[in-house]
RNA sequence: GGCCGGGUAGCUCAGUCGGCAGAGCACGCGCCUGAAAAGCGCGGGGUCACCGGAUCGACGCCGGUCCCGGCCA
Protein backbone atom coordinates (compact mmCIF):
# COMPACT_ATOMS: atom_id res chain seq x y z
CA UNK A 1 0.00 0.00 0.00
CA UNK A 2 1.35 3.64 -0.81
CA UNK A 3 2.45 5.59 2.29
CA UNK A 4 0.16 8.65 2.63
CA UNK A 5 1.45 12.00 1.23
CA UNK A 6 2.06 14.98 3.76
CA UNK A 7 1.62 18.42 4.06
CA UNK A 8 2.49 21.13 6.17
CA UNK A 9 0.39 24.44 6.39
CA UNK A 10 0.37 27.22 9.06
CA UNK A 11 0.89 31.22 8.36
CA UNK A 12 3.47 33.03 6.65
CA UNK A 13 6.61 33.68 8.24
CA UNK A 14 6.31 30.96 10.91
CA UNK A 15 9.23 28.38 9.46
CA UNK A 16 7.35 26.30 7.98
CA UNK A 17 9.87 26.04 4.46
CA UNK A 18 12.65 25.44 6.92
CA UNK A 19 10.77 22.71 8.79
CA UNK A 20 9.88 20.98 5.43
CA UNK A 21 13.61 20.73 4.76
CA UNK A 22 13.83 19.15 8.07
CA UNK A 23 11.42 16.98 7.79
CA UNK A 24 12.27 15.70 4.12
CA UNK A 25 15.93 14.97 5.48
CA UNK A 26 15.07 13.02 8.24
CA UNK A 27 12.50 10.62 6.18
CA UNK A 28 14.65 10.76 2.99
CA UNK A 29 11.64 9.41 0.93
CA UNK A 30 9.74 12.89 0.04
CA UNK A 31 10.29 15.38 -2.32
CA UNK A 32 8.44 19.03 -1.54
CA UNK A 33 5.85 20.73 -3.71
CA UNK A 34 5.47 24.72 -2.84
CA UNK A 35 1.74 24.99 -2.07
CA UNK A 36 2.48 29.45 -2.57
CA UNK A 37 1.06 31.09 -5.33
CA UNK A 38 3.69 33.59 -5.61
CA UNK A 39 6.45 31.11 -5.80
CA UNK A 40 5.78 29.93 -8.73
CA UNK A 41 7.14 33.35 -10.59
CA UNK A 42 11.07 33.44 -11.85
CA UNK A 43 12.37 36.39 -10.16
CA UNK A 44 10.21 37.01 -7.68
CA UNK A 45 12.61 35.26 -5.10
CA UNK A 46 13.28 37.77 -2.05
CA UNK A 47 9.89 38.77 -1.18
CA UNK A 48 8.45 35.24 -1.42
CA UNK A 49 10.89 34.21 0.82
CA UNK A 50 11.74 31.72 -1.63
CA UNK A 51 13.79 28.49 -0.82
CA UNK A 52 17.86 29.35 -2.10
CA UNK A 53 19.07 26.94 -4.74
CA UNK A 54 21.40 25.28 -2.40
CA UNK A 55 18.36 24.25 -0.35
CA UNK A 56 16.53 23.29 -3.58
CA UNK A 57 19.71 21.51 -4.46
CA UNK A 58 19.34 19.26 -1.44
CA UNK A 59 15.55 18.28 -1.67
CA UNK A 60 13.63 18.46 -4.52
CA UNK A 61 11.16 21.00 -4.84
CA UNK A 62 7.90 21.11 -7.00
CA UNK A 63 5.78 24.30 -8.31
CA UNK A 64 8.79 26.78 -7.81
CA UNK A 65 9.83 28.91 -10.72
CA UNK A 66 7.19 27.85 -13.60
CA UNK A 67 5.91 30.91 -14.78
CA UNK A 68 7.19 34.03 -16.13
CA UNK A 69 6.47 37.21 -13.82
CA UNK A 70 4.49 38.77 -16.95
CA UNK A 71 2.36 35.47 -16.98
CA UNK A 72 -1.11 35.26 -15.41
CA UNK A 73 -1.41 32.29 -12.71
CA UNK A 74 -4.66 31.17 -11.33
CA UNK A 75 -5.58 27.81 -8.91
CA UNK A 76 -6.85 26.21 -11.65
CA UNK A 77 -3.04 25.80 -13.02
CA UNK A 78 -1.83 25.22 -10.07
CA UNK A 79 -4.29 22.46 -8.86
CA UNK A 80 -2.91 20.36 -12.60
CA UNK A 81 0.45 20.93 -12.34
CA UNK A 82 0.35 20.28 -8.69
CA UNK A 83 -1.95 17.27 -9.26
CA UNK A 84 0.94 16.17 -12.01
CA UNK A 85 4.02 17.05 -9.62
CA UNK A 86 2.51 14.60 -7.02
CA UNK A 87 1.74 11.72 -9.26
CA UNK A 88 5.46 12.18 -11.15
CA UNK A 89 6.94 11.86 -7.02
CA UNK A 90 4.38 8.67 -6.42
CA UNK A 91 5.73 7.04 -9.65
CA UNK A 92 9.03 7.10 -8.91
CA UNK A 93 8.28 5.46 -5.01
CA UNK A 94 8.83 8.76 -3.27
CA UNK A 95 6.30 10.57 -1.62
CA UNK A 96 4.92 14.37 -2.07
CA UNK A 97 5.37 16.94 1.00
CA UNK A 98 3.08 19.67 0.06
CA UNK A 99 4.43 22.97 2.43
CA UNK A 100 2.18 25.72 1.51
CA UNK A 101 0.31 28.80 2.82
CA UNK A 102 -2.40 29.38 -0.06
CA UNK A 103 -5.06 27.89 1.65
CA UNK A 104 -7.35 27.54 -1.47
CA UNK A 105 -4.20 25.95 -3.31
CA UNK A 106 -4.14 23.54 -0.61
CA UNK A 107 -7.59 22.58 -1.34
CA UNK A 108 -7.21 22.41 -4.99
CA UNK A 109 -4.77 19.75 -4.49
CA UNK A 110 -5.89 17.65 -2.05
CA UNK A 111 -10.27 18.02 -2.46
CA UNK A 112 -12.15 17.50 -5.27
CA UNK A 113 -12.61 20.38 -6.34
CA UNK A 114 -13.41 20.93 -10.00
CA UNK A 115 -13.60 25.09 -11.23
CA UNK A 116 -16.32 25.97 -13.90
CA UNK A 117 -15.03 27.28 -16.75
CA UNK A 118 -13.76 30.93 -17.49
CA UNK A 119 -13.92 33.42 -20.00
CA UNK A 120 -12.02 36.73 -18.96
CA UNK A 121 -13.20 38.89 -21.01
CA UNK A 122 -16.45 37.89 -20.22
CA UNK A 123 -16.09 38.64 -16.65
CA UNK A 124 -14.53 41.81 -16.85
CA UNK A 125 -17.57 42.86 -18.94
CA UNK A 126 -19.60 42.24 -16.15
CA UNK A 127 -17.08 43.80 -14.05
CA UNK A 128 -17.46 46.69 -15.93
CA UNK A 129 -21.00 46.78 -15.53
CA UNK A 130 -20.48 46.36 -11.82
CA UNK A 131 -17.80 49.44 -11.93
CA UNK A 132 -20.42 51.72 -12.38
CA UNK A 133 -22.65 53.80 -10.36
CA UNK A 134 -24.97 51.72 -8.19
CA UNK A 135 -23.69 48.72 -10.44
CA UNK A 136 -22.87 46.40 -7.39
CA UNK A 137 -26.26 46.62 -6.00
CA UNK A 138 -27.43 45.84 -9.73
CA UNK A 139 -24.43 42.58 -10.17
CA UNK A 140 -26.32 41.33 -6.76
CA UNK A 141 -29.86 41.91 -7.59
CA UNK A 142 -28.65 39.93 -10.96
CA UNK A 143 -27.69 37.09 -9.31
CA UNK A 144 -30.16 36.59 -6.77
CA UNK A 145 -32.29 36.42 -9.52
CA UNK A 146 -30.55 33.50 -11.82
CA UNK A 147 -29.29 31.96 -8.64
CA UNK A 148 -30.45 32.72 -5.20
CA UNK A 149 -28.61 30.45 -3.31
CA UNK A 150 -25.41 31.67 -4.51
CA UNK A 151 -26.14 35.52 -3.90
CA UNK A 152 -27.07 34.77 -0.64
CA UNK A 153 -23.30 33.62 -0.07
CA UNK A 154 -21.74 36.57 -1.46
CA UNK A 155 -21.73 40.24 -0.07
CA UNK A 156 -23.34 42.90 -1.82
CA UNK A 157 -20.34 44.29 -2.08
CA UNK A 158 -17.87 41.86 -2.96
CA UNK A 159 -17.82 42.78 -7.29
CA UNK A 160 -15.28 40.36 -8.00
CA UNK A 161 -17.05 37.09 -6.68
CA UNK A 162 -20.14 38.51 -7.58
CA UNK A 163 -18.99 38.87 -11.21
CA UNK A 164 -17.57 35.30 -11.17
CA UNK A 165 -20.69 33.66 -10.40
CA UNK A 166 -22.36 35.84 -13.22
CA UNK A 167 -19.75 34.30 -15.47
CA UNK A 168 -20.29 30.99 -14.93
CA UNK A 169 -23.91 31.29 -14.82
CA UNK A 170 -23.37 33.19 -18.55
CA UNK A 171 -20.43 30.56 -19.68
CA UNK A 172 -22.70 27.15 -18.43
CA UNK A 173 -26.26 27.66 -18.35
CA UNK A 174 -26.00 26.39 -15.11
CA UNK A 175 -26.54 27.94 -11.54
CA UNK A 176 -23.04 28.97 -10.18
CA UNK A 177 -23.80 26.88 -6.73
CA UNK A 178 -24.47 23.87 -8.48
CA UNK A 179 -20.76 23.58 -8.82
CA UNK A 180 -19.47 21.79 -6.19
CA UNK A 181 -20.25 21.77 -2.23
CA UNK A 182 -18.19 24.78 -1.58
CA UNK A 183 -14.84 24.52 0.04
CA UNK A 184 -16.27 24.48 3.84
CA UNK A 185 -17.19 20.90 3.15
CA UNK A 186 -13.90 18.90 3.78
CA UNK A 187 -14.56 15.24 3.06
CA UNK A 188 -11.96 12.75 1.50
CA UNK A 189 -8.93 13.86 -0.09
CA UNK A 190 -8.03 12.89 -3.69
CA UNK A 191 -5.15 10.75 -2.61
CA UNK A 192 -3.94 10.04 1.09
CA UNK A 193 -2.72 12.61 2.89
CA UNK A 194 -1.68 13.92 6.40
CA UNK A 195 -1.87 17.28 7.23
CA UNK A 196 -0.20 18.78 10.05
CA UNK A 197 -0.40 22.86 10.94
CA UNK A 198 2.19 24.91 12.54
CA UNK A 199 0.83 27.45 14.85
CA UNK A 200 3.01 30.62 16.74
CA UNK A 201 1.68 32.74 19.31
CA UNK A 202 0.67 35.57 17.75
CA UNK A 203 3.13 37.67 18.95
CA UNK A 204 6.01 35.96 18.15
CA UNK A 205 4.52 35.68 14.94
CA UNK A 206 3.74 39.54 14.04
CA UNK A 207 7.70 39.72 15.60
CA UNK A 208 9.04 37.57 12.91
CA UNK A 209 7.38 39.25 10.03
CA UNK A 210 8.95 42.32 11.25
CA UNK A 211 12.33 40.59 11.39
CA UNK A 212 11.99 39.22 7.68
CA UNK A 213 10.71 42.10 6.14
CA UNK A 214 14.06 43.81 7.55
CA UNK A 215 15.67 40.81 5.93
CA UNK A 216 14.06 41.22 3.14
CA UNK A 217 14.98 44.62 2.73
CA UNK A 218 18.65 44.23 3.78
CA UNK A 219 18.66 41.08 0.84
CA UNK A 220 18.04 43.79 -1.65
CA UNK A 221 14.49 43.76 -2.22
CA UNK A 222 14.16 46.91 -3.70
CA UNK A 223 16.84 46.44 -6.43
CA UNK A 224 15.61 42.89 -7.03
CA UNK A 225 12.05 44.79 -7.82
CA UNK A 226 13.36 47.35 -9.79
CA UNK A 227 15.00 44.46 -12.19
CA UNK A 228 11.83 42.94 -12.51
CA UNK A 229 10.00 45.94 -13.53
CA UNK A 230 12.42 46.27 -16.09
CA UNK A 231 12.57 43.15 -17.99
CA UNK A 232 8.49 43.81 -18.45
CA UNK A 233 5.46 44.61 -16.41
CA UNK A 234 4.70 42.29 -13.69
CA UNK A 235 1.17 40.61 -14.80
CA UNK A 236 -1.89 41.26 -12.86
CA UNK A 237 -1.58 38.29 -10.38
CA UNK A 238 2.13 38.99 -9.79
CA UNK A 239 1.75 42.20 -9.42
CA UNK A 240 -0.35 42.13 -6.39
CA UNK A 241 2.52 39.70 -4.18
CA UNK A 242 3.32 41.46 -0.59
CA UNK A 243 6.16 43.32 -0.86
CA UNK A 244 6.36 43.60 -4.67
CA UNK A 245 3.01 45.46 -4.46
CA UNK A 246 4.59 48.06 -2.03
CA UNK A 247 7.86 48.67 -3.59
CA UNK A 248 6.34 48.87 -6.94
CA UNK A 249 3.80 51.39 -5.51
CA UNK A 250 7.32 53.08 -4.01
CA UNK A 251 8.95 53.39 -7.05
CA UNK A 252 6.42 54.92 -9.12
CA UNK A 253 6.27 57.34 -6.47
CA UNK A 254 9.61 58.30 -7.41
CA UNK A 255 8.85 59.19 -10.48
CA UNK A 256 9.07 63.02 -10.29
CA UNK A 257 5.87 64.05 -10.10
CA UNK A 258 5.38 67.22 -8.89
CA UNK A 259 2.01 67.41 -6.00
CA UNK A 260 1.43 64.28 -5.26
CA UNK A 261 4.41 62.24 -4.14
CA UNK A 262 3.09 61.94 -0.40
CA UNK A 263 6.54 63.23 0.66
CA UNK A 264 5.60 64.69 3.95
CA UNK A 265 8.39 67.29 3.72
CA UNK A 266 9.99 66.70 7.40
CA UNK A 267 13.01 64.25 7.97
CA UNK A 268 13.98 62.07 5.13
CA UNK A 269 16.04 63.92 2.59
CA UNK A 270 17.17 61.35 0.97
CA UNK A 271 14.25 59.27 -0.13
CA UNK A 272 14.26 56.87 2.99
CA UNK A 273 11.13 57.92 4.39
CA UNK A 274 9.44 56.36 1.39
CA UNK A 275 11.15 53.23 1.20
CA UNK A 276 10.51 52.89 5.29
CA UNK A 277 6.87 53.71 4.47
CA UNK A 278 6.95 51.25 1.85
CA UNK A 279 8.86 48.47 4.74
CA UNK A 280 5.75 49.22 7.29
CA UNK A 281 3.03 48.57 4.48
CA UNK A 282 4.14 45.48 3.67
CA UNK A 283 5.25 44.42 7.36
CA UNK A 284 1.05 45.35 8.10
CA UNK A 285 0.02 43.56 5.15
CA UNK A 286 1.59 40.67 5.97
CA UNK A 287 0.48 40.87 9.51
CA UNK A 288 -3.56 40.85 7.95
CA UNK A 289 -2.34 37.55 5.45
CA UNK A 290 -1.22 36.17 8.48
CA UNK A 291 -4.52 36.44 10.06
CA UNK A 292 -6.60 35.18 6.96
CA UNK A 293 -4.30 32.40 6.60
CA UNK A 294 -5.05 31.67 9.96
CA UNK A 295 -8.83 31.57 9.57
CA UNK A 296 -8.56 29.56 6.49
CA UNK A 297 -6.91 26.67 8.25
CA UNK A 298 -8.73 26.88 11.14
CA UNK A 299 -12.13 25.47 9.86
CA UNK A 300 -10.40 22.49 8.63
CA UNK A 301 -10.84 19.63 10.94
CA UNK A 302 -8.41 17.35 9.14
CA UNK A 303 -5.26 19.50 9.94
CA UNK A 304 -3.46 17.86 13.45
CA UNK A 305 -1.64 21.17 14.84
CA UNK A 306 1.39 21.52 16.53
CA UNK A 307 2.38 24.80 18.37
CA UNK A 308 5.66 26.24 18.69
CA UNK A 309 6.90 28.28 21.15
CA UNK A 310 9.36 30.01 18.46
CA UNK A 311 9.84 28.82 15.14
CA UNK A 312 8.27 25.85 13.32
CA UNK A 313 11.07 23.91 13.42
CA UNK A 314 10.72 23.37 17.14
CA UNK A 315 7.70 20.71 16.29
CA UNK A 316 10.13 18.40 14.09
CA UNK A 317 10.13 15.35 16.67
CA UNK A 318 6.91 15.50 17.74
CA UNK A 319 5.95 15.79 13.71
CA UNK A 320 7.99 12.77 12.47
CA UNK A 321 6.77 11.23 15.71
CA UNK A 322 3.00 11.77 14.77
CA UNK A 323 3.69 11.20 11.17
CA UNK A 324 5.92 7.44 11.86
CA UNK A 325 2.68 5.66 12.87
C1' G B 1 9.36 88.04 22.49
C1' G B 2 5.30 89.36 18.40
C1' C B 3 1.86 87.55 14.70
C1' C B 4 -0.65 83.40 12.31
C1' G B 5 -2.23 78.26 12.20
C1' G B 6 -3.04 73.87 15.00
C1' G B 7 -4.13 70.28 19.59
C1' U B 8 -10.73 65.43 18.46
C1' A B 9 -10.01 57.24 18.36
C1' G B 10 -3.48 53.79 18.29
C1' C B 11 -2.25 57.07 13.45
C1' U B 12 -3.84 60.87 9.66
C1' C B 13 -7.66 64.04 9.83
C1' A B 14 -13.39 65.70 9.12
C1' G B 15 -17.00 67.95 12.34
C1' U B 16 -22.48 73.03 8.90
C1' C B 17 -25.91 77.69 12.63
C1' G B 18 -24.16 75.48 19.88
C1' G B 19 -28.33 70.09 20.26
C1' C B 20 -26.48 62.08 21.71
C1' A B 21 -18.78 62.31 18.49
C1' G B 22 -17.35 60.95 12.60
C1' A B 23 -14.23 58.85 8.34
C1' G B 24 -9.99 56.31 6.41
C1' C B 25 -6.12 53.34 8.09
C1' A B 26 -4.54 50.32 12.25
C1' C B 27 -6.47 46.61 15.70
C1' G B 28 -10.14 42.57 16.84
C1' C B 29 -13.83 38.97 14.85
C1' G B 30 -15.48 36.44 10.48
C1' C B 31 -16.55 34.97 5.11
C1' C B 32 -14.37 32.36 0.87
C1' U B 33 -14.57 27.24 -5.79
C1' G B 34 -10.49 30.22 -12.06
C1' A B 35 -6.72 37.40 -9.30
C1' A B 36 -6.65 33.88 -3.15
C1' A B 37 -0.11 37.17 -0.90
C1' A B 38 -6.84 38.54 -4.17
C1' G B 39 -11.69 40.22 -2.71
C1' C B 40 -15.46 41.19 1.04
C1' G B 41 -18.55 41.72 5.81
C1' C B 42 -18.96 42.90 11.06
C1' G B 43 -17.01 45.01 15.64
C1' G B 44 -14.51 47.44 19.95
C1' G B 45 -12.37 51.94 20.82
C1' G B 46 -12.89 59.15 22.85
C1' U B 47 -11.40 63.26 29.87
C1' C B 48 -12.76 66.57 21.88
C1' A B 49 -4.99 69.48 25.48
C1' C B 50 -6.03 71.84 30.44
C1' C B 51 -8.56 75.53 33.84
C1' G B 52 -12.45 78.89 34.41
C1' G B 53 -16.84 81.63 32.37
C1' A B 54 -21.64 82.97 29.71
C1' U B 55 -25.71 79.41 28.08
C1' C B 56 -31.35 75.03 29.29
C1' G B 57 -27.26 72.83 26.65
C1' A B 58 -20.16 73.56 24.47
C1' C B 59 -15.66 69.82 20.53
C1' G B 60 -17.74 74.52 18.86
C1' C B 61 -18.64 80.90 21.97
C1' C B 62 -15.54 84.23 25.79
C1' G B 63 -10.98 84.61 29.12
C1' G B 64 -6.59 82.27 30.65
C1' U B 65 -2.66 78.25 30.78
C1' C B 66 0.30 74.49 28.42
C1' C B 67 2.17 72.08 24.01
C1' C B 68 3.30 71.72 18.45
C1' G B 69 4.28 74.06 13.59
C1' G B 70 5.22 78.38 10.46
C1' C B 71 6.49 83.49 9.69
C1' C B 72 8.65 87.97 11.82
C1' A B 73 12.20 89.88 15.39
Amino acid sequence: MIRPHLAIVGPTASGKSALALEVARALGDVELVSVDSMQVYRGLDIGTAKPSPAEQVLVPHHLIDVADPTDEWSVVRFQQEARAAVANIESRGKRALLVGGTGLYVQAVIDPLTFPPEDREVRDAILERGATPGGQAGLHAELTALDPEAAAKIEPDNTRRLARALEVIELTGRPFSSFGTGIQTFGETVFPVRVAGVWLPRDVLNARIATRVTAMRDAGLVDEVRGLQQRGELSRTAAQAIGYREVLDHLDGLGGEDGLGGEDGLGGEDGNTGVDAALEAIVVRTRKFARRQRMWFRRDPRISWFGAPGNACTVLPALLASWSG
